[in-house]
DNA sequence: CTTAAGAATGACAACGTTGTAAAAATAAAT
DNA sequence: ATTTATTTTTACAACGTTGTCATTCTTAAG
């Protein structure tokens, strides 16, 4: 590889020029910042950022841990929010995706601190809440889409709550009245959250018991999470009659069309059908479009970075954490 | 950032002592690697690699370029098998997301290669082929799920044409004998080898040409490819009356089955559905199970790698490049 | 023409490692 | 005990940059 010194020799000059020139700083004569970039063409020259960070101690280098993250195509968006978000602000993003068979956070952590990271993020598949250890405190760091089960981290997830009472509300407002919710594994933070909204919801427009009904359409055993959406979809709908259906998310939704189908039922008409994601194409591939609260993932990528931007500014000071809560949209189509 | 020398100190011997039992060389009496040890635990002491990569030259970074390969589910599991077989080999992969509104391969290969990457991955979203610049002959580098347009790079892509051929195959042998293929965007490779593929099969079973049908469910307006096999899937199959339906694209097998549901058509027995990709929950969740070719994506990243690294320690000598096909798995499930 | 001030350039240390070669400590052989 | 061979440790240069400060070159003023 071609260096600094390289360059100077040809160009003639001593290589500090050369390093003027190549960072842009001012007080170099035209005649030779013309010579130096002739001598960097023609050599081909890149300076060497490890040597950079060396004197500069400056990485430039943000490191993104996740579990699973990068393989789960609802929250890749998270990736790419805080990609175009590094590159915008001139860092470079190290990915790690935690193995699910040995996941170990402390490993790929300390693999950012050798790379001298200036801060990390840590994404999550599902929002949930993850225990970390103490050298997670070592750099600036934010979680997306989990938080810290001791909410000892800056952290950024969709407001469930929020966007499940929003969705219930849409709903009721357009007459829907027998309301089955088909959702998440309840051990997430993200199923929690949206019933929660879902009752507030139900309990504001005074609905009773008997005419909602809140079921699962995912099973933990052991460990690993079966989807039940099939099985449990066709026997709500038989058994429950519901003039609306909302679904955890929009993989379950494609079931749900898919009996409704079956029944003879036309959605958007005899049922109205909800969901959570707006995940790629599946929304508009379906017919009726599919109605969804869409969750602000690519919004979060880029709310991440810019956090860690700002503690890193701030050098991390040790003021208390702040949790954010990404309102999400709906996507109202034509499914209810 | 402690340093090993401010470990050195602690310990009370020469920092090339530290720098010995770091990187467990042989040679230190036991009583100094403990010492050394305690003094680094105490200190939290970490290796910077970027001070190590200035004076080893090696940096044991790969970097992986994609055109917004990481927001499509598809093909995320390339990345996830670059990612996992270079942690294996001790390497670390750096990813970049191409901006898909000014897409400029280049300025991520010059980012590389200020960070000394050691070899380059390119992955493509679609099985397609990519005009590089000469640039991209300066590392070793690694094309995956593309081919240049002069072939002159390593490539690893799907076989495509045998994936077609061998699911073509499979309906007929199973007596299907009015297949409808909705193809992908006749642009892209796959769909033209898969086309090729699909071709064979027929005329080696003899099929004549009145009984199948080729349609593309993609259409490219202004520069965007736009989804429409939803039409053309109601169209097709109302008029061609198909026995059987093979489609470019899971996401297209889900309109597929909805269209067939309202006809009242039952999949497997009064018609019969096949399909690409295997993608995520999507074939399971349908009813019947979808029967769908699988892309090797995860397999074709860890070869990637396996491929850069051969590249690396074969010194990038100019041999021919090699082209990779890696074999589609067909999983057989009950939707023909 | 001389001088002073400012602009441009260069010499050299420093960053935190690794590699080399010399020095010191230990063990083995006489 | 002395010499020799071997093991362990240390001193110091080198890597390719950036930062500091001294030096040289220009330009303008006297």
């Amino acid at each position: 590889m071609v260096t600094i010194k390289q360059v100077a020799e040809l160009a003639g000059v001593s290589f500090k020029t050369v390093a003027r020139v190549v960072n842009k700083e001012p007080g170099v004569k035209a005649y030779n910042v013309e010579k130096v970039e002739d001598a960097i063409a023609k050599l081909g020259y890149r300076p060497n950022k490890a040597a950079s960070l060396v004197r500069k101690k400056q990485s430039d280098v943000i490191g993104f841990i996740s579990d699973e993250i990068s393989t789960t195509p609802a929250s890749v968006a998270i990736l790419k929010g805080a990609q175009d978000m590094a590159w915008e602000q001139g860092k470079t993003l190290m990915v790690f995706n935690l193995d699910p068979k040995r996941p170990n956070k402390d490993k790929l952590y300390e693999e950012c601190l050798q790379h001298r990271s200036e801060g990390i993020i840590y994404g999550a598949m599902y929002h949930q809440s993850v225990e970390f250890s103490e050298l997670f405190k070592t750099l600036p760091t934010v979680l997306v889409n989990c938080v810290s089960t001791h909410n000892d981290f800056t952290s950024i997830v969709p407001d469930d709550e929020l966007a499940g009472y929003y969705v219930t509300k849409q709903l009721l407002y357009k007459g829907y009245r027998r309301i089955a919710f088909l959702n998440l594994n309840p051990e997430i933070m993200a199923a929690q959250q949206r019933q929660q909204g879902f009752l507030k919801a139900m309990q504001e427009y005074g609905i009773p018991e008997k005419q909602w009904r809140i079921d699962t359409i995912e099973q933990v055993v052991e460990g690993r999470t079966v989807n039940i959406a099939g099985e449990v979809a066709k026997q709500v709908i038989q058994e429950f009659k519901p003039d609306a259906v909302l679904c955890g998310k929009d993989l379950a939704a494609i079931k749900v069309y898919l009996v409704l189908e079956r029944l003879g039922l036309t959605i958007g008409k005899d049922i109205g059908v909800a969901s959570f994601d707006n995940w790629h194409d599946i929304p508009e591939i379906l017919e009726p479009q599919l109605s969804t609260m869409a969750l602000p993932y690519y919004e979060m990528g880029r709310m991440a970075v810019a956090q860690i931007l700002s503690l890193i500014t701030n050098n991390n000071k040790a003021e208390q954490p702040t949790h954010y809560k990404v309102p999400c949209l709906l996507f109202d189509r034509k499914s209810f």
